[in-house]
RNA sequence: GUCUUCGUAGCUCAGUAGGUAGAGCAAUUGACUCUUAAUCAAUGGGUCGGGGGUUCGAGCCCCCCCGAGGACACCA
């Protein structure tokens, strides 16, 4: 390849990018496929040698293995890679004169020795030990099955301790694939993650309930107080929303005579974001006819031990500093209870005035527009939520908050809701459903209410689920918990972030390069491209902003530089490219 | 949205007082037939996130912007 053509290549490709097309190219050169597309036949994994080769060394003495190069050490005529593969690592043996038998070397030299961390290949051999102890696997021939085109971080180990570790977040979170094959234990928090929801869902099916879908692009959103995504359907000509809850089309359902439905759902929110919160995240719902609120924090309580046993084998977990222990039963409080708790104050009795003075004394900062609810909330969120750390339940609401919520059986102004919190932070949220259409109409135009004096996050009332609950809805027990955040806690990650595998980021902004021809639109030649590369002038903006005195001179000086065999160029050419850009 | 910390080679990070941009790994070339953070020798590699300013001179000082982390706010 022409030296100028590198020039060029270099505006995008690093160094060692480009040295890794020009060893694709001398593959091709011999014969060698670096993309094949046959498959390639694997009869064992890493962790099955790793674990059973130890107790029968007469096992995989005929091996067929795949993996990414992670490690390389080459010995002159014998070399030692280590060889990833899903399960993990292995070493694996070469010796020069096994792949080359006859005098010509270069499949040895040439190829094996030439190949680069990050590329992807089969080997076929058997496996032994080496002399320090090794588990290897001596190889007989290899297979490349795909060349790695982009260095990989290089991260190295030695007695668990780890160098240069790769862990920049942005890096991490943007190139996930980088992150998970570097990081191997990263791996480990998402398969939790899915088995913690193949343990729910067995636990659900067991009961016999169904598992179904229900729309996420929506007419009305409703199901919670969020703001939603918009989005509009073109045939249609109407305005969906993505969905922030799915709580009105399961309802729905147990209207239509299913007993039991769940769903794992996708919704999303049009919020902030932080450590806690992703624009889109993942809730399982749950609603369940002719039980209550008081059934479902039993349901609650042994759903989660089952999945902390499951996963840990135990129902204690560690969670950065505590251990958490999801064993039955979970201590519950009231609402003003845990309260009462936390402060030694009996706020139940309290009018709107004492309440507020009582707010101010615990740090809440209160202002005019807050009512008795609103200030039990804060109350609760600023003195108890954060020093909750083993499972507790929260039960009976204030009214005003829960507009879904059946009220409460036996006390007046509270609901039949409770939350699960855990770590300091909510992990579920249910309560027995409100099934009187009447009573369902009413708290939505309070709703409504709120709306018109600027609440963004009030609901808005649908008119299909009312009459759904006018044909008459059984009495249901309803839950929601949080996916994200009960991996969280499962998998003792400090961020969203690191339960989900693409978190939500700002677009990368990619540098601007005009095409080469762009530039020879505009009548510059060829060659002097990449000498309009290396002077920094990308695009055809920056060409036309520049002085072409000074460009007369830069470009003279490339020319040295890059030995370019062409004649000099003249003022008026550059000064022809400047008027020829529009 | 506010506050705060950060952005230097492919990766991890140094960078003195404002004075020619450094190291380790990775890469290239060479040596090496049991290494394992392999070793040894040589070589190449930089828009110091971007733009502007101060200065004879800026990676460093000042301003604006972009991106990321954390805290708070909003929100469950």
């Amino acid at each position: 390849m022409p030296l100028i053509k590198y020039y060029i290549m270099a505006i995008e490709l690093s160094e060692q990018e480009i040295i890794r097309r020009q060893k694709l190219e001398e593959f091709n050169r011999l014969g060698i496929n670096s993309y094949p597309a046959e498959l390639y036949e694997v009869n064992v994994n890493s962790k099955e040698i790793n674990e059973n080769f130890p107790k029968d060394q007469s096992l995989y003495q005929n091996v067929s293995f795949a993996g990414r190069i992670m490690h390389q050490r080459i010995m002159g005529a014998v070399s030692f890679y280590e060889l990833q593969d899903a399960h993990g690592k292995i070493q694996i043996y070469a010796k020069r004169d096994e792949l080359c038998p006859g005098e010509d070397k270069t499949l040895y030299n040439g190829v094996f020795k030439k190949l680069d961390i990050g590329d992807i290949i089969g080997v076929k051999g058997f496996v032994f030990y080496t002399q320090t102890g090794e588990i290897s696997i001596h190889i007989k021939e290899f297979t490349i099955l795909c060349k790695s085109l982009r260095p990989l971080p290089i991260v190295k180990e030695k007695d668990g301790e780890v160098y240069d570790a790769f862990q920049d977040p942005e890096q991490r979170y943007r190139q996930r694939y980088v992150d998970l094959i570097v990081n191997p234990q990263v791996k480990d928090t998402f398969i939790k993650r899915t088995q913690l929801v193949n343990t729910m869902r067995n636990f659900l099916n067991e009961k016999g309930y169904l598992e179904v879908e229900t729309p996420i692009l929506q007419p009305l959103y409703g199901g919670a107080a969020a703001r939603p995504f918009k989005t509009h359907h073109n045939k249609l000509d109407m305005t969906l929303y993505l969905r922030i809850a799915n709580e009105l089309y399961l309802k729905r359902l147990i209207v239509g005579g299913f007993d039991g439905v769940y769903e794992f759902s996708k919704d999303f929110r049009n919020e902030g974001m932080s450590r806690f919160h992703n624009p889109e995240f993942t809730q399982m719902e749950l609603y369940v006819a002719y039980k209550d609120y008081e059934w479902m924090m039993n349901t609650v309580e042994e759903m989660v031990e089952a999945v902390a046993l499951k996963l840990h084998g135990t129902t204690q977990v560690q969670v950065g500093e505590n251990i958490i222990d999801f064993k039955r039963p979970w201590k519950r409080f009231t609402m003003y209870g845990a309260i009462e708790h936390f402060t030694g104050t009996d706020i139940s009795g309290m009018n709107e005035e004492e309440m507020a003075e009582f707010a101010k004394k615990c740090g809440v900062e209160v202002d005019a527009s807050m009512g008795r609810a609103k200030l039990i909330d804060e109350i609760f969120g600023e003195t108890c939520e954060a020093k909750l750390i083993q499972p507790t339940f929260i039960h009976d609401y204030p009214i005003e908050t829960s507009p879904l919520t059946k009220k409460h059986r036996s006390k007046p102004g509270l609901t039949e809701r409770f939350e699960a919190v855990c770590n300091g932070k909510e992990i579920c949220n249910a309560y027995s459903e409100l099934n009187d259409p009447i009573d369902q109409r009413k708290r939505f135009e309070d709703q409504l209410e709120l709306g018109k004096r600027g609440d963004e996050e009030s609901m808005v009332l649908d008119e299909d689920f009312l009459r759904a609950l006018e044909f008459g809805m059984p009495p249901t027990a309803g839950l929601g918990i949080g996916i994200d955040r009960l991996s969280m806690i499962m998998t003792n990650s400090p961020s969203i972030q690191d339960v989900l595998f693409f978190p939500q980021m700002r677009p990368e902004k990619k540098k601007e390069v005009s095409s080469e021809q762009d530039f020879i639109n505009v009548g510059v030649p060829q060659p002097w491209i990449a000498a309009l590369y290396k002077l920094n002038i990308n695009t055809l903006e920056l060409l036309k902003e520049a002085n072409p005195n000074k460009l007369l001179n830069d470009l003279g000086g490339m020319r040295k530089k890059l030995k370019m065999d062409v004649p000099a160029v003249q003022l008026q050419e550059i000064q022809n490219w400047i008027a020829n850009i529009k």
